[in-house]
DNA sequence: CACATCACG
DNA sequence: ACGTACGTGATGTGC
């Protein structure tokens, strides 16, 4: 017997639309929804092997029973845009793939199914309805299946019901499911039944009347006094809610079912539209499916190469080719496994075993780079190990080019081993054209790509540590520790886990009953600020805030750094180029971007940190870049000003904002203007200021009005931010970098909130980032060109540490602080402050 | 695998 | 009436 799929597709997409959290694309546009109605919809073809597959949608316009019952079906929710906008996406991307969308004015998609199911099950067809909506129910059969699917945490269950699965649940056969909405209303399609009667009132009198007309056919027998009246008063409404709950299963479709046989649904059209929406992994079922008998375009060319003499052919070819060549190295945790070129269309995959060795490789690299071919990777840096250093010129990274032009989508850049190089050569044309389009083709060509060299050094050459002294700092940590848990087991009355936020919890506010409150949704929080609070009240307090802190240093610093060190004493860190959404390099594996500073405790561990024999750390930062910067970028005369005067920019702030002469200015004044100072760089809010100072917000407010008027260039910078990424979607820095900001067309207003501070903020954080980037190229080729022996060994956003020969360190000082400062031309210096040392707590 | 917490800028 | 400072990564717990 054949069988038919049909999908309810608003429904479906409104499941899938709240069932799958907030994704966007590149340009913006939510594709949540669509992409969990085609995850649905994969599943159910899948499973079921249908042989017929059609959607039905309501029309927009309101239909009949919509108009007609205005004064029911006024007060439902307007669709939220962002749930809109996926509507026509949805609908093509199904025509894309064949599929038959059925809607008509006058019905909804509800009828449309209904009709459809049951013509289906009088050809003799089975019948799986794919829908979100319980209503549904009322047509299922021996032959018409309902499939409601439910996400649950990420996973798509699907709840099947025939006749029978429906009397199992609802003690009512499917048409009862009528009779039991007509009573007891849909608030989800805004129709009463009778107020007062749920489903337990309905299903017992219509297990025992069958319908509702019979319910009111034996009124009197039903004794229960409100119940009665209730019936009775609101009959009408029952009789409207049985009409609005009844599905029309005789619309006349003009359907005939050849036309609705599921074709190849993995066409060029659907897969060139999913690409363009960002849904890669739904693509990933193309790549198995694409029909290659009339596509012989797509991926009918990979080429395993495992014959030496069909590698040099190989390579020769690639050598004249005409385009570029595309070329990736991939590795096991043995190093190189295979190497993979494209070219002409081609894919060629060599594995790495026998003649395929790195020295043979870097030679054929060599010998094309010699030939002037274009080359394009993905990930330059991870390449560099297999290209000779002098050819590290003249490569495109994808990974860069794609991250310049969507920070946001970072992680989805990772190229997964085998989804290779047909879809990065067949891109790469049409991302480079889109960077040079967007203005970025400088900041790739004279900042990304020259960094990734500079990173590929600094990783590296790595950082000594002094094995011993680390060992030694986390064995000091432990007797400590131990005392601390003794005296909260102690104080507590009992053992627990003081690791556990919620055992935690439990024990200070249920058990000692502190007052603290409730703060996350799995709990108390026990979070450090919260604690604080509390410190008076209990000393136990004090305890478990300084247990965590040495269980930190412990854990993550100690034993977590120890576990890094390599062979040759040195660890190694992964600088990412391609992670933060404001340009930013972040460090992994180790993470040496967080090496404790802020407590002199934690800041020991710094000792451990040290040069090689013969050299010294030479340390230098930015002082205050961000604020500076926003001086520079606002334009307003007041702070450009105050920076130019050479004082202490939180104390000029304090005295101007506040009306207090310089020289009164008391630290606890400097301290709420350098609060504020920072609050502007993070896109000011009241409420996150009077947090930080542990002032009201009304004060904090005030605070904030007062700066406005000692620098309204700011405010007027701050705002043309805000206003320019409404009406262009994205901020830019300096240098052009951008940072798309969908959130500012969100819906809800916290989100729409957050998205005004990333406005405000990333411009700033981000151009801090690039005018880093141009110093450490700078700096590094400097050190070259000079022969100075000293490297760069890390670097933390506004901090560069460096690596010196001991007889260097003046001139690579020197150096180092000319290129930092001479990194951009702007209305206010860049300060520089700079320390050398035995190891980096010194240094710093 | 998500969450809470906390280290840094 | 909401419930917030911006940007990261590592660890431990507990579903």
């Amino acid at each position: 017997m054949s069988k038919i799929v049909l999908i309810d597709g608003h429904s479906i997409l409104n499941r899938a639309f709240y069932g799958v959290p907030d994704l966007t694309n590149s340009s913006g546009l939510h594709v949540n929804g669509v992409y969990g109605f085609l995850n649905i919809m994969f599943k159910v073809i899948d499973e079921e092997k249908p042989d017929y597959l059609c959607v039905a949608f309501d029309v927009s316009e309101p239909t009949f029973r919509h108009q007609f019952f205005d004064g029911y079906k006024a007060n439902r929710k307007p669709a939220l845009p962002e749930f809109k906008e996926q509507v026509p996406v949805i609908k093509d991307v199904l025509k894309a793939m064949g599929i038959t969308i059925v809607e008509h004015a006058g019905w909804e998609a509800d009828d449309i199914l209904g009709s459809l199911a049951k013509k289906a099950e009088a050809d003799n067809i089975e019948v799986s309805l794919i829908s979100g909506d319980k209503d549904l129910l009322q047509i299922a059969s021996d032959k018409i299946k309902i499939c409601i699917p439910k996400t649950k945490g990420g996973k798509t269950e699907t709840e099947c019901y025939y006749t029978k699965d429906v009397i199992d649940k609802y003690q009512l056969p499917p048409s009862g499911i009528i009779e039991l909405k007509a009573l007891m209303g849909d608030t989800a399609d805004n129709y009463p039944g009778v107020p007062g009667v749920g489903e337990k009132t309905a299903t017992a009198l219509l297990v025992q009347y069958g319908t509702v007309e019979n319910v009111y056919a034996h009124i009197d027998e039903i004794t229960k006094k409100g119940l009665h009246d209730k019936l009775v008063e609101n009959r009408d409404k029952a009789e409207m809610s049985h009409y609005l709950a009844t599905i029309k299963t005789d619309c006349e479709i003009d359907v005939e079912w050849k036309d609705v046989l599921i074709g190849n649904l993995y066409t060029d059209k659907a897969y060139e539209l999913l690409q363009s929406l960002g849904l890669k992994s739904i693509l990933k079922r193309f790549e198995g499916n694409v029909d290659l008998s009339n596509d012989d375009d797509v991926r009918a060319s990979f080429i395993n190469i495992t014959d030496f003499a069909d590698c040099e052919a190989v390579f020769e070819k690639a050598r004249q080719c005409e385009h570029r060549v595309f070329f990736y190295v991939h590795t096991d945790a043995d190093g190189m496994a295979a190497v993979s070129l494209t070219f002409d269309e081609n894919t060629y995959i060599i594995l790495a075993m026998g003649f395929m060795t790195e020295g043979y490789l870097a030679d054929k690299l060599a010998t094309l780079q010699r030939s002037g071919i274009n080359m394009v990777t993905y990930d330059a840096k991870s390449m560099y190990p297999f290209i000779d250093s002098e050819y590290w010129r003249n490569i495109d990274d994808m990974m860069i080019i794609s991250y310049l032009l969507n920070p946001l989508k970072a992680r989805e850049y990772r190229l997964e081993q085998g989804f290779v190089t047909y879809e990065m050569s067949s891109l790469y044309s049409d991302i480079y054209e889109q960077l040079r389009e967007q203005g970025m083709e400088e900041l790739y060509n004279t900042i990304e790509m020259p960094l990734t060299k500079v990173l590929y050094d600094c990783e590296r050459e790595g950082i000594l540590v002094d094995r011993d002294a680390l060992v030694w700092y986390g064995e000091s940590l432990t007797d400590r520790i131990a005392e601390l848990e003794d005296s909260i087991y102690n104080q507590a009355g009992e053992k627990f886990n003081i690791n556990s936020p919620k055992q935690l919890g439990e024990i200070l506010f249920v058990k000692l009953g502190l007052e603290g409150g409730k703060k996350t949704k799995s709990g108390y929080s026990t979070a450090a600020d919260v604690l604080e609070k509390l410190a008076a009240d209990n000393p136990i307090i004090a305890d478990i805030l300084e247990y965590r802190g040495l269980t930190k240093l412990k854990s993550t610093y100690a034993d977590g750094l120890l576990e890094c060190i390599e062979a040759d004493g040195r660890i190694h860190t992964t600088f990412n180029q391609t992670i933060t959404a404001t340009g930013r390099i972040s460090s992994t594996e180790p993470n040496l971007q967080n090496i404790p500073v802020r407590t002199e405790q934690g800041r020991l561990i710094r000792k451990c940190f040290v040069p090689k024999e013969g050299y010294v750390f030479v340390d230098a930062d930015y002082s205050q870049i961000e604020l500076r910067l926003l001086a520079h970028m606002s334009q307003d005369e007041g702070l450009i000003e105050a920076y130019n005067s050479d004082a202490d920019i939180h104390r000029i702030t304090a005295s101007k904002v506040f009306g207090i002469p310089f020289d009164e200015v008391t630290p606890e004044k400097r301290r709420d203007a350098k609060a504020v100072n920072f609050g502007l760089v993070y896109g000011i809010s009241s409420f996150g200021l009077s947090q930080d100072l542990g002032i009201t917000r009304k004060e904090a407010e005030q605070y904030i009005k007062d700066y406005f008027i000692t620098y309204p260039g700011v405010k007027n910078y701050l705002d043309s931010l805000v206003e320019g990424a409404k009406e262009k979607g994205y901020v830019t820095t300096l240098y052009g970098r951008r940072r798309p900001i969908p959130e500012l067309n969100n819906s809800n207003y916290m989100m729409r909130q957050f998205g005004e501070r990333v406005a405000m903020n990333s411009p700033i954080q981000g151009t801090a980032a690039d005018i880093m980037k141009i110093a450490m190229i700078k700096v590094h080729d400097a050190l070259i060109s000079q022969g100075i022996d000293a490297k760069i060994i890390v670097q933390v956003h506004d901090e560069l540490l460096l690596e010196v020969k001991a007889g260097d360190a003046e001139m690579a000082t020197l150096l180092l602080v000319q290129e930092m400062k001479n990194a951009a031309d702007l209305s206010v210096r860049l300060e520089v402050d700079v320390h050398s040392g035995k190891d980096w707590y010194e240094a710093k």
